[in-house]
RNA sequence: GGGCCGGUAGCUCAGCUGGUAGAGCACUGCCCUUUUAAGGCAGGUGUCGCGAGUUCGAAUCUCGCCCGGCUCACCA
């Protein structure tokens, strides 16, 4: 327990107090009868002056500022749905009751009852008759004029944040909505959501390192997934036809202003599909997404303004590469001729690794911050991709796409590998990558490859990154203002 | 993990060519019945992130550590 300061002290005094005097400072229930925007809306009407006496309403909501004139005094208070001012005079609610509401602060919970009158100046105000304390604080707010604005108390203390900024509420609503929308676009079209094990003893679906953790009982190894395509696929196979999953992914890398370990993704499979019904799918739905979070199919991100109405650019990888880094690799080339070529591009590889791999660093490095608007990139080498289905007109390619808005990529999907020989050999291959050191090269999942064996239909996979999508639907600076609780080094509180 | 920047009152910040800590808001007391960054008068704020060192003297200079931000690397 730390010392408590003077702030702190004067607050307990004050609950002491309450209690001495017979009120209940946490009480159980209260009965709220309208919202600060309830009222607002509908005593809009109202001219400055003019009061509605016959209405008699009851909002709760805590104390944000104060103006006490003697013997009356107007405050804010903030619900859920905003704030609304409130009007307390001495003569209206009795004398005891306003000794009492003088000794309220800023930060106390109250329920407020009376009628509704506008101001001379024209603010929508609440005619208080009776207050009733709802929650006593024992820590002040933070200042009422530039509110809480260091960057680490608003992570490691959420809750203050969400006081203090009205704004940051908005970003997590329109996060639920993105996800609301893709549920009510997904569940029309027969989709059915699912849950997939978080904890796997096998992790795959993707190239990444990820966080391990012991079961005590089976005295095995689990991992926290990376992704839950396997998964997903198993239940293609299992008949499900359409199924989709928000998914918290976890992935024990860096952490930057696009990265935290665990981050929300949707994934979806469609039998019957390929990449290009896919490809469709995800502009309608990401198009559906920005119109009902944002009203219009605009947004400033990061000094642009990205439009989603029309059709997106749609470029293979190779055609990308030759448009922004102005290297053709349409025609063949040598390993050597491709490291040369990379060199000069100032790109950084791995000098033992394979001429895609290179190929994918130039992608990377030279042309992905150069895709701001919605732009799929399609057709990778089938090195790249050992879940996804060879392309029939050139079996060194696969039926793949990636989605990049803002310089970032944001989706990923493809034709999903469905013959299982192929997928063992993929595999097989992807373990050797591993012994000469990719950590991050997938593992061999036996049960995987069995449930192929019984046969998956044609299918088209996708996955979205909600976070991100969220940072450039809000122009959010980094992935922590659109993750309530980010992860950070523990505090020593 | 590397580079750069930062941590001073509850909050937002100033002080940093070394001389023993300040403002606004918040808080306490008094006045004030349509204010809205309400106003007026009076008052107390503190391990200056932590620990060493240099010095007569360190918030200030040096070193180490902790926490954070940006950025690069890895990645979605």
């Amino acid at each position: 327990m730390e010392e408590l300061n003077e702030l702190l002290q004067q607050r307990r005094k004050k609950l002491e107090d309450l209690k001495t005097s017979g009120i209940d400072p946490y009480p159980n229930k209260f009965t709220v009868t309208a919202s600060s925007a309830d009222i607002r809306k509908q005593y809009g009407h109202l001219t400055p002056g003019s009061e509605d006496k016959t209405c008699s309403l009851v909002v709760a909501g805590r104390i944000m500022t104060m103006r006490l004139m003697g013997k009356a005094c107007f405050a804010h208070i903030k619900d859920a749905a905003g704030r609304i001012q409130i009007y307390v005079k001495k003569d209206v609610i009795g004398e005891q009751e306003y000794e009492v509401f003088k000794t309220l602060d800023m930060g106390d919970i109250i329920g407020v009852k009376g009628s509704v009158f506008c101001t001379r100046t024209g603010e929508i105000t609440l005619h208080v008759d009776q207050v009733t304390l709802l929650s006593k604080a024992l820590r002040p707010l933070p200042e009422k004029w530039h509110g809480l604005t260091d960057i680490e108390t608003r992570y490691r203390q959420r809750y203050v944040d969400l006081i203090a900024n009205d704004e940051v509420a908005g970003i997590f609503r329109l996060r639920s909505k993105v996800i609301k929308t893709m549920r009510e676009y997904l569940d029309s079209r027969n989709f059915l959501e699912v849950e997939t094990p978080m904890m796997q003893s096998i992790p795959g679906g993707a190239a990444a390192k990820p966080f391990c953790t012991h079961h005590n009982a089976l005295d095995i190894d689990l991992f926290l997934r990376i992704a839950p395509e396997l998964y997903l696929k198993r239940l293609i196979v299992g008949g499900l036809e359409r199924v989709y999953e928000v998914n918290r992914n976890f992935r024990n890398e860096g952490i930057s202003t696009r990265h935290n370990p665990e981050f929300t993704m949707i994934e979806l499979y469609q039998a019957y599909a390929d990449y290009n019904q896919v490809l469709e799918l995800c502009r309608e739905m990401i198009t559906l997404v920005v119109k009902e979070c944002l009203g219009k199919l605009e947004t400033e991100y990061n000094g642009n303004i990205i439009q989603f109405d029309g059709d997106w650019k749609r470029l293979t990888l190779i055609g990308a590469i030759k448009e922004y880094a102005e290297v053709d690799f349409s025609v063949p080339k040598t390993l050597e001729e491709t490291k040369k070529i990379a060199s000069d591009l100032q790109v950084e590889f791995d000098p033992n690794t394979s001429h895609n791999k290179i190929i994918s660093c130039i992608f990377e490095q030279c042309v992905e911050k150069k895709l701001i608007q919605p732009t799929f990139i399609c057709d990778y080498p089938v090195e790249l991709s050992p879940l996804a289905k060879n392309s029939k007109s050139n079996p060194e390619m696969v039926e793949r796409f990636e989605l990049f808005i803002g310089g970032q990529e944001l989706a990923n999907a493809y034709s999903e590998l469905n013959d299982p020989i192929e997928q063992r050999k993929r595999m097989e291959q992807q373990l050797k990558e591993r012994e000469k050191g990719d950590e991050e090269a997938q593992l061999m999942d036996e049960d995987f490859i069995r449930a192929l064996e019984y046969g998956m239909p044609p299918t088209g996979g996708l996955g979205i990154g909600i976070d991100r999508l969220v940072i450039i639907l809000t122009n959010s600076p980094s992935i922590r203002d659109v993750i309530l609780f980010p992860q950070m080094r523990p505090e020593n509180v």
